[in-house]
DNA sequence: GTCTATAGTCCGATAGAC
DNA sequence: GTCTATCGGACTATAGAC
């Protein structure tokens, strides 16, 4: 993170990385796989963790069993280094490879939360979109609680189930337009070359 | 495509494809910022596509005129390219950052939708919930499109209206634990090393 | 089109812990 | 003896600079 804040990610080398921490390229690579991965350590233990607190939470609706794991997993732990967070999130944001990377971690979270789901005796369908649902909810919440600019706002948790009922709320209207896409859906109708 | 069915994404270097196709490699990133990008040709165009379809639509509920705008952009072009799409799938499915570009784009549209609601009148907060909610019901819908064994199933854009309706039953329900989180927050309550 | 740097892999060698 | 962590060199492909 000091190198990332000086010279950037992309300006930062392993080498660098590397030889910062009294360590060569090479052992750099022993303990990650890419060079992404170092501003990523520990988040598939942490999904685990996640996915065992929705295991072991009692009997629930399935999504608030999601928003309550992810609250007390999340929650709690981030609350204090929000700081920290912004930094680390100012970092990925800067560049293209580690949004994706970052993404893509959220992604194996919402699956290890949709098998733990189904550990609950969720059924496959709904235990997807209970944990994509939740994971909506979480992912706009974080981005909430890093946006904001009160030095101390509303915990992360108390976003979380907001988010969720807000959530709730958009999803709960008619799905079907007045006259069903009568203009838009005609014009591309018939196959495109 | 060729190339990769034959030896794999990562077996296939960018001066191969770029030989198969009469150009240099040179000129390949010319076209292309980098070798997965040649996976993703057009979603930029595709993604306004469905922005536009957004702002076009007729008065309605925002998660319905998300559902309407991918029902009618994906839906109709997809329906009839299954194998292709299938064997597509197969390719990114099998690499890491083919898979992390995929999810990344996806993101990208939830972008240009949430904005393109937002054209619509719908406030921000809500336009964010409901292009996420809607590219929630995308993305399940397609996966089960895929998945399935079935040579003619249900059109893809039948698939999203019931994915988005399946989402609204899942999000409906209380979100408040009976007990809330008595075992697994006290757990975790105090700040941990 | 040329040149170059960096990421990432494969080979093997070494040394301490148990 | 086995496991694991370190290190070194050679190598290729991606990707950026010019």
């Amino acid at each position: 993170m000091e190198l990332f804040a000086e010279h950037g990610y992309d300006g930062t080398t392993v080498a660098e990385i590397a030889e910062r921490a009294g360590l060569t390229e090479r052992t750099f690579f022993r303990h990650f796989a890419d060079k992404r991965e170092v501003l990523f350590a520990g988040s598939d233990e942490l999904a685990e963790r996640v996915a065992q607190l929705v295991v072991d939470l009692p009997p629930a609706p399935p999504l608030a069993a999601v928003t309550a794991a992810l609250s007390s997993a999340f929650g709690d732990q981030l609350d204090g280094l929000l700081s920290w967070a912004r930094q680390r999130q100012a970092v990925i944001a800067a560049n293209r490879e580690l949004g994706e990377r970052e993404v893509a971690k959220l992604g194996s979270l919402t699956a290890a939360i949709s098998q733990a789901l189904g550990r609950r005796g969720v059924d496959g369908p709904t235990a997807r979109l209970a944990a994509e649902a939740g994971m909506v909810a979480f992912r706009v919440a974080f981005d909430r609680w890093i946006a904001d600019d009160l030095p101390a706002g509303e915990p992360l948790g108390e976003r979380i189930r907001r988010c969720a009922a807000e959530l709730g709320a958009v999803t709960a209207g008619p799905l079907d337009l007045a006259q069903p896409d009568s203009a838009a859906a005609t014009a591309t109708s018939t196959a495109s070359s």
